[in-house]
Parts: C-alpha cells; structure tokens; sequence
DNA sequence: GATGAATGAGGTTTCATTCAT
DNA sequence: TATGAATGAAACCTCATTCAT
C-alpha cells in the first residue's frame, strides 16, 4: 500500500543545468527500465544504476519511488497532450467532418508514442500513482464541439453516454492499433467512418 | 521480475470436498483482498488470513503467490466467457443483425461481472501473470461472423484491422459503462448502433 | 511390553512457548546490544544476530526499531517498580521513620537495576520512546505518605515543590551512586537523613 | 557509534570576523534544531540550511557532525559556567553558610540557562559526544569548600559520598525546578535548607 | 572561501516461501 | 494435512561527507 503517505510532488526545482541533466536522466532511465522490466521489476537502485547516477541523487530529485514514477507517467501524459494538442488551433477553421476528422488524427498520433511505455504505465501502474484523466477529458471535450456545434444532425439522445462511448472508443483503438502493424492513416480513416457511422 | 522462474500451475487438483472448499476459499479471499488493497497490496499472508487457513495450507494448492493471483484472473475470465456463452446457441437461428446485437448484448453482460477485480487485474497486474487473450479472440471469433456470412455487405477492406477495431470497442465501451451508471440496454443499442453503422 | 510405545523426546514445544522464548531473547538481546554499543549503536540486524533470529522474526514480534527498544524500557521500568513494590504493604505497619526509610531503601535497590541499560534508555534514547512518569510517580506518591500522616511536623510550606525536591532526590542519589563502589547501605542511611533533615 | 573514529574537534580557529560570525550561526542554528526536532531529527543538511549557510561552508568549520554537537553542548557548558562562575569571588569573604547559599543559588540559576537544549543534550545525545564532568566537578569542588573550611560541624564520615550527594541533589533539583513554573528563589531556599539539614 | 550536487554505506522494513512440529 | 514461526533476500530510503566548480 503506497496510497497515502508518501510524497508524490518533486522535492526542488533544477535550477542549474548539473541539476537539470541529472533529472532528466533519471526519468529517462526509469521509463527504459519501467519497459524492459516491467513496474515489478523497477526498482530505485536498478534506475539509478541505469541512470549513472547514485540512488542518493535520485532521491535528491525525487523524494520516493512513487514519485518518481508517476513523473514517468506525468511525462509522457504532458508529451502526449502536447502532440494532440500542436495545430489543434487551425481545425476550428475547417467544415466540421474534417475537424472531427482531425481530432481523430491528432488523438491516433498522440497515442502511438511510445506505447509499449504506455502500456506498462496504464496496466501495471498502481492506479493512485496516475490517473488519465487530463487526456480523457481532453479527448472528450475536443469531440463534444461536434453536439455543440451540429446537434440537429446528432442521432443519440443521451449525449454523456454517447461522448463516453466515443471517448473510449478513439482511445481503445489508438492504443489496440499501435503496437501492431497497422497503418496510422487507415485507422483514422476507419475511426472517422466509425464516429461518422455512429453518430448519423 | 519473478517472471519466468515460478509455477503458475496449481501443484495438485484438489479431489476432495474440504479441499474444494479451500481453495474456493482462498481464490475468493485473494479477489477480495486485491479489489480492497490492490495488487500491491496484497500478499500471501493476508490472502490466508482473510481465507481463514494459515500461509501453509495456502501453498499446499499454490505454488506461488504468481500461480494464486493468475488463478484469481483465470476464475474471473471463466466466469466472463460463460455469461458470454450463454445462450450463444440461440444465436445462430436468428437474422444476422440479431445475431450481432446478441453478441454485443453478451459482451456487454459479460464484462459488467466485478469490474472492481477486472481493473485490478487488468490494470495493475503484471502482464505475464495472465493475457485476456482468451476472451479477446473469442469476441473476435464472434463478431467475425458478421464477416463471413454477409462479406458484400461489409463496406471495410482490411478485414484485420476491422475486427481489431470491432473487438476493442466493443470492449472498451462495455468496461467504460460498466462502472458508471449507465443502463446496459441502451449501451447495447448505442454499441449496435455503432458497429452497423461503421460496417456499412 | 510397554517400553517401545512410549515417547520420550516432546512432540512438539508448545507453540506459545517457542515465541515467549524468541520474544525474549530478542529483547534480552536488544538490552545487551543498547549497553554494548550505545542508542546509535544499536539496529535491528545487530539485536537479531545477538538474539540468534532472523530480522524477519523480530519484525512478527516487534512492528518497528522503536516499538523495541521501547518495550527494552518498558521491561526495565516493570523490574525496577516489581523491585520498589516488593514488601511495600509491610511498610504500611511500621512507624511513619521506618516506613519513609523504606521507601528509599526500595528505591535504591530498584534503581540499583542494571544502571547500565538504565543510563543508555534514559540519556539516549529518544524522549518520546518512553517516559519514566510511572515510577517517578510511584514514587512521589510513595514520598507522599509522610506529608500526608504527619502534616504537623513538616516544615515546606510548597507541598508540591517538596515532593519534587525529594523525588528527583532520591532518583538523583540512588542513580549516582549505582555505578560508583558506594554501599547501599550507607547511601539508604544518608538519604534518610537527608530526607528528614530536609523536612523538619 | 563511530565514536573514535571521528574529529572531534574543530577543524581550524576562526580568526576573521566573518569566519566567527558564521561558526556563530551554525551553533546556534544547530541548537535550535536540537531543540525543535530531537538529536534524531537532527542533520547537518537541515543545520547547514538554518543557519542559511551550505554543508561545505559547515565542514570547513566543523569536521564532522559529532564535533558540531559537542560544541554546541560545549557552548551551552561554557555558558552554564560563567552564570555558576559570576560573582564567586565575593562569596569568599561571606559567613561559611551565606557561601553555600550562594553556590546553590548560582547553581540554579545557572541550569536555569536554557532547559530545553539541556535536556536534549543530557538525554539523547550519545554519551561520548560530551560529557558533563566539567561542571559536576565545579559544583562538586564549590560545596567543597564546607567540609574544608568547617569540618568539624559536618555530621557525615564518608565525605566522598556526602560529596556525590550533595552534586547529584543540587544539579537533579535544580534541572526538576527549571523546567516547570517553580520560582527559583524559593528552590534555592529550599535546597539551602536540604543541604544544611544533610550536613548537621 | 563558498557552494550544493553527488556519493554510497548502512539502516529499516516487507513478504514470498519453507519446514519442524 | 494443517499450522504458523522462522527465514533472509531484496527493496526503500537517509544522511554524513566529499569535491568539482
């Protein structure tokens, strides 16, 4: 049980550049072995080892494992957000199809990085050290402009289920796609038929 | 990562009665305790206590706390693929499109059995310790009929991807909707909804 | 023949024995430990290898270091009171002199306890470990008695301040000469003088 | 532990003002410290940041942990003392009883000095770290003085013992009184009483 | 001189597993 | 078969101390 009592916030902020090179180094390290071996496998001496740096450096910077994890995870969440979020400005400007269109896109992009890190983050990680619900919520909102703006050709009554059925849908299969060999383009095309289908 | 080294079978069939109930015993103590603490927090002596056996009698039936958790996963997706099941015969008479809203209906009951112990097993369990493929291929194999039966009718070309996508929203909405308060039959209607439209 | 039937080697220890012996060798041996080499001295792996156990069997006993060390103090204060009690109802029926000499007789021989592990616990180890309230108490209240059945022959005015004078007196006597070569006897007698020359 | 194995004392004498002022602040920061958290909760980390100083700049006065505690125990001795010390001289030319009272009101006034940081030290510092023999034999060599100068009005034979008595009652009453509200002029008064009543 | 990042030995604690009874 | 005391490897974390800048 990590619940509760441990720290989760970093201890300091980097503010010279030893400082910053460091850190980074230490999350990279903890992703590659968060990979390779699994949350089970991750321990603070094996990422520090691989990291180059001494477990007391670690927890200069992180003032317990947890924390240290769910800087992994808040990691890749902020770099994902920010793939889905580039451009995210200019599909206001686009017919409406083509920017659900897009939302699509930029969700199925945004998923496919580094996946084989998201899964053990997503499957493994205890649920308290992070939650997705930042990007959950963003997904759902950026498909709720197509209710907002286009409700007379809408189909579903009950809009919170039919955003939760979208939502998860983009999601699962951004995620089921990307680790096998399927080409990103056609699974847009196919997810926008799906959304289109769904909704009309 | 104890992955590798350690039996995930159980060491002998219990034949008797008192060991059947045991081991129901400890399988079910084990659920319960990983949905209360999560996986982290479990552990063999709590399993056993809460069991009411001692650790002793406990690792008469498993050989390792790895093989008791997979067992917990293995009772859970058993359970899962008979709701599924049930009544599948039936199916077969009815009109295609029945046919598919039946299996929804049937993926959706099934994975709205304990989705507390699904998520933690799903999401916090290391992944060797059991694969949900099972179930996976059996929905695929379900929702491949579609396919099979009616090929003309289908508008996807890539028939992989199509039953890849099929499989994991089906999935996704039904364990998305199944913790919320949302009504199952209008999830299978919407679910209906949407892998007609998308086939189409 | 009843010769060959009849076993001479116990089946078995009582189960409750076999812990009761543990428990006190662990302690037996955190005291050892505690005098040998000081608080700072004194961890965990060091009192279970003196103690002839496993780390992990202090811990089935002992939930944490202090929750040792602590019942280390413990035990000494219930020797030391056991010591200072002994006899004390006789006391009731001496004359108030003999009763008062008797009070410091008991506690000089309780304080005359292993003033070794009694200087490591009180000038170590940390003050929130545990607190000498309940002898100093017993004590007080013992001191008590003269004031109380012989109010007309005492001179302090400030009660209170009087049976702190003479409390932290007697403590503070009977500890510094526990070490040094003084005879008990002698210190009893110079006590008691103090004691009542103190009060007329 | 590390008892013998580490520098005791100061690494270099301060000459320049800015060195004292510094070495000033770090005694005093690890003082306070001492006081708020305990010997435990002390380190030299959590020193050097109170003192608003680095680690460096501390072990380039200090050369190790130990020698800076045993200066701030050193610091509060030499302090104790002067208090003890201030005004001796005159009590030389007082009546032999005026003398003793006076020792004892010095006494009390000077373990008066602050009783939080006295505790701490005397309680839960290791005992190598420093010991308080140098006042114990001031105050010993001070109640000297009435065996010397009038023994014939002296009832106890062991002088030695008499000795050990009187110390270890004035210091225990003393450090008893501080902490709680008594006023201190009627402890001296008391005490004056305690130790003229002993001797008689 | 001053800084504070880095070090790593050493401490506490957990828990899967064994085995004598 | 059942028990649960015992084991000890392995994990997490701290903090006195050093040293490049």
């Amino acid at each position: 049980m990590a619940s509760s009592k441990v720290r989760r916030i970093p201890r300091r902020k980097p503010t010279q550049e030893r400082s910053k090179e460091t850190v980074r180094a230490i999350v990279e390290a903890a992703a590659r072995v968060l990979v390779e071996r699994g949350y089970g496998g991750t321990n603070v001496n094996r990422v520090a080892e691989r990291a180059g740096v001494s477990v007391g450096s670690l927890y200069q910077y992180f003032p317990s494992k947890e924390a240290l994890v769910a800087e992994v995870a808040r990691d890749l969440a902020a770099r994902t957000i920010a793939i889905f979020q580039d451009g995210v400005v200019e599909l206001a400007r686009l017919p409406l199809e083509e920017a659900v269109r897009g939302v699509i896109e930029r969700a199925v992009r945004a998923l496919r990085l580094d996946p084989a890190l998201r899964d053990v983050i997503l499957e493994e990680m205890p649920t308290e050290v992070f939650d997705t619900r930042e990007f959950d919520d963003l997904l759902r909102d950026a498909l709720r402009v197509y209710f907002l703006y286009g409700p007379h050709r809408v189909r579903p009554k009950n809009i919170e289920l039919a955003l939760t059925i979208l939502r998860s849908t983009v999601e699962a299969v951004a995620r089921a796609t990307s680790t096998e060999g399927f080409d990103p383009e056609e699974v847009v095309s196919e997810l926008t038929h799906l959304v289109f289908g769904y909704l009309r």
